[in-house]
DNA sequence: GCCTAATATAAGGTATACCTAACTTATAGT
DNA sequence: ACTATAAGTTAGGTATACCTTATATTAGGC
């Protein structure tokens, strides 16, 4: 019994900001919302409360919001519907990563489900957005991304990125020019200390990353 | 020095809407614009002033409305946007005309210039929409389809048919039912008085045909 | 346990794009 | 020329989604 009542594009960019914090931590303070969409606190703190009330959202005060069932469901059906345009505009129009997820941000919430579903068969069924996260389904599943943020990782270790998560335009384009995509190799070979940069080997390439950055990236450790 | 500001989805529908009929007559009465648009006339009445101010339309009182050269090219890169998308959708993802034209309409207001350009190069610069109507250029330039309105045919005349001009979702399942394509070759049987039907022949095929559907379409008459 | 900074709420305001009801004005047909 | 009807306006109202300013509350560091 899917509901198919369909949400204002503000709705949805709540949604699916929270959906892409959570997939970092698990309640997401209503200052970081407000930072997120641009928008000042007491705006979101409404926002937070009208979802309250849809039964979207769970507010935590003083703590953040948590999505119910239903709200991340709703969440990973725009989630979707953002992935399957980048693809879409990154495979088959050629828009870099960064151009490709600005402009999945507006379609996303012009797509209705018969479009996005018949999007998703001409693209093949893809699994996962270019930079890797992974596709939910019609009805709304995922199954989060396996692998350890680069953050995580110890000098020595290494590994293939599996995504670039929660990311932002400005950051796509970075990672897309350094070459850090989906499947790239590489190795972990010092990790400064005071929050300073990691150094990587990304086969005989050698970069030196920022906390931020490195943030972003799932490794899948071998 | 073309301009960039983007109007909100409300302003695109009004001009869209008027171009649209315009391309049939030439002033549209602001009781047209309200009734294709669901709206009240207050409502209609109450936009048409911001066109104006605006200056993209020209309203004579008691007349209707004219678009202004700006509001002409606006109107067609929205257009544009919308024939696009309609190619886009029925030639790829494979939707019916009906459903192409309504889910055109809502990605149209969400696509930023850098990707109907390149979606209209990945279509192979397409010249005109599923139902034959010209795609604007990218600076918002057409030239009106040649042709003859059917309703303004006589009985023994026969041509092939241009476009389904100005069409409604309704118009198009029938007009795809029926086999009326751009390209279709017709001839005129009878034109029944008293605004009656008209009666045309496809091939071997037989049609009556009502004159609000004749009315929207445009046959090169041979 | 106290106090400050973070978080939340309250109050009042803006812009857009609609609405209804009541009223006025102009056009077109007789 | 008159009048009915179509077209337009005025006034007041709704919902959404923002905003600023001011005030209250709470949590966490000391």
């Amino acid at each position: 019994m899917v509901e198919r009542h369909h949400f204002s594009e503000s709705v949805e960019m709540y949604l699916k900001t929270i959906a892409e914090h959570s997939a970092v931590g698990e309640v997401v303070p209503v200052t970081a919302l407000a930072e997120d969409l641009l928008i000042s606190t007491v705006s979101a703190s409404e926002m937070v409360h009208k979802l309250e009330a849809q039964g979207l959202v769970q507010h935590l005060p003083y703590k953040g919001v948590r999505l119910t069932a239903e709200g991340a469901r709703r969440a990973n059906i725009v989630l979707r519907r953002h992935r399957l345009w980048e693809r879409f505009l990154t495979d088959q129009l050629g828009l870099s990563w960064e151009k490709a997820y600005e402009f999945a941000c507006e379609l996303e919430h012009a797509t209705d489900e018969v479009v996005v579903d018949a999007l998703s068969k001409f693209l093949g069924s893809p699994e996962s957005c270019p930079h890797g996260n992974p596709i939910p389904s019609a009805d709304g599943e995922v199954d989060p991304p396996e692998g350890v943020c680069l953050v995580d990782m110890a000098p020595g270790e290494s590994g293939s990125i599996v995504c670039i998560q929660n990311p932002s335009p400005g950051l796509l384009q970075y990672v897309e020019e350094k070459d850090l995509r989906p499947g790239t190799k590489l190795q972990i070979n010092a990790v400064e200390p005071f929050e300073g940069p990691i150094s990587v080997s990304l086969g005989s390439e050698r970069l030196s990353l920022g906390r931020k950055v490195a943030g972003h990236i799932i490794v899948a450790v071998e």
